[in-house]
DNA sequence: CGGTCTCTTGACGGAGTTCAAAGCTAGTGG
DNA sequence: CCACTAGCTTTGAACTCCGTCAAGAGACCG
């Protein structure tokens, strides 16, 4: 199976597993498809699953009372896509998961998820350490946010991301950066004329 | 030592510990006191020590090209302070950690607490739920500074750290609400007059 | 094709910044 | 204990960045 390769690979990069291990890891995740516009969570489920993204892209966003989406993250290719509060405390959530594209996901419930800590305490730490990694990319954003104009968010995003913004809309990518997508059309207008 | 009883009840809220293994888990935590103005961690040097405080006040805070301050986060009793992309990966820092007031502290090096998790696995979980609840609460603020203005924020931050406001200079504060602090200065008039 | 969605462009408005001046507060030394 | 300074806060005027609204031009898909 091509999907449960690529997340052995990522797995690899945290921890070392047998390949009993990895037989062990990978028996509670399941294969998922979520086609394009449909949902993987919405605002006011509960987070049963957190998902490991295999093919495609997810926005996860928040709906403000206008009705506005703000993304919170684009989950491509090896990454996770979750509301980890409604997740870890199984209560309804105020995020949305959509699908951009068609998305094949490796899905794995909570109760099933407390298992495998148990059963491999290195998973306890992978996780932990993913989180970290999380948590200094959240907190570089939120640096980013008090002090840079627009147009230095959409340069640090490019530079940071190269091959998701061809992916995305500009209204997706306008949504992520908190700037309006007429502004966005604006800024790449002007960046185009040096 | 009440130093250590604080943090005793701190880790009481994420794992259980019996008496003897308390004992292990505070070993290598060392006590220190940093006075006001004087930092815990300047940028570019390496963030040697992870610091539980026990009394006191840190700013943790950017310096961006400008010379301009952007505030992650002020860390009061019980709270962590540290550059964790500095700490797990031990090479300079971007941020500078600053005790607002005198401030006591409990330090763990780098060795000490890769260690501690060795021989207690239980501060492993610990640590990944702490880092689990620091990334919601990252995760809320970017969505709050991509769709909400500086009054809603401010407002958001009072309401959240109702007791924290009265130890910050309302420069601190814009520091970390993003906006300038004489535009907190208007804010704050402009709901008084209500 | 026809309709829907996306991108572009311009005019105008508002949120927030910058600069400067003045008043206030608090710490510091004599 | 007063005097002085340095930092904090307030306020206003001019300015900038970015949002909103509206209209038109592509682009994509059934």
């Amino acid at each position: 199976m091509i999907d449960f390769e690529l997340l052995r690979q990522h797995v690899a990069k945290y921890i070392q597993l047998s390949a009993t291990e990895f037989e062990t890891f990978i028996t509670d995740f399941h294969p998922r498809k979520i086609n394009k516009k449909n949902f993987l969570l919405r605002e006011g489920e509960i987070c049963k699953y957190e998902a490991f993204v295999t093919k495609g892209c997810f926005r996860i966003y928040y709906l403000d009372e206008n009705g506005d989406a703000q993304i919170l993250y684009f989950a491509v290719e090896t990454w996770w896509a979750t509301d980890i509060d409604s997740f870890i405390h199984q209560r309804p959530s105020i995020l949305n998961i959509e699908a951009l594209e068609d998305t094949t996901v490796l899905v794995i419930s909570k109760t099933d998820k407390d298992k495998l800590y148990e059963a491999l305490p290195k998973v306890e730490k992978m996780f932990r350490i993913m989180n970290q990694h999380s948590l200094v990319t959240f907190q570089r954003r939120v640096i980013s946010s008090l002090g840079k104009t627009a147009e230095q968010r959409y340069l640090e995003f490019v530079e940071k991301y190269p091959a998701l913004e061809q992916r995305l809309t500009q209204q997706q990518l306008a949504a992520y950066l908190g700037i309006s997508h007429e502004f966005l059309s604006k800024i790449r207008k002007r960046l185009s004329r040096r």
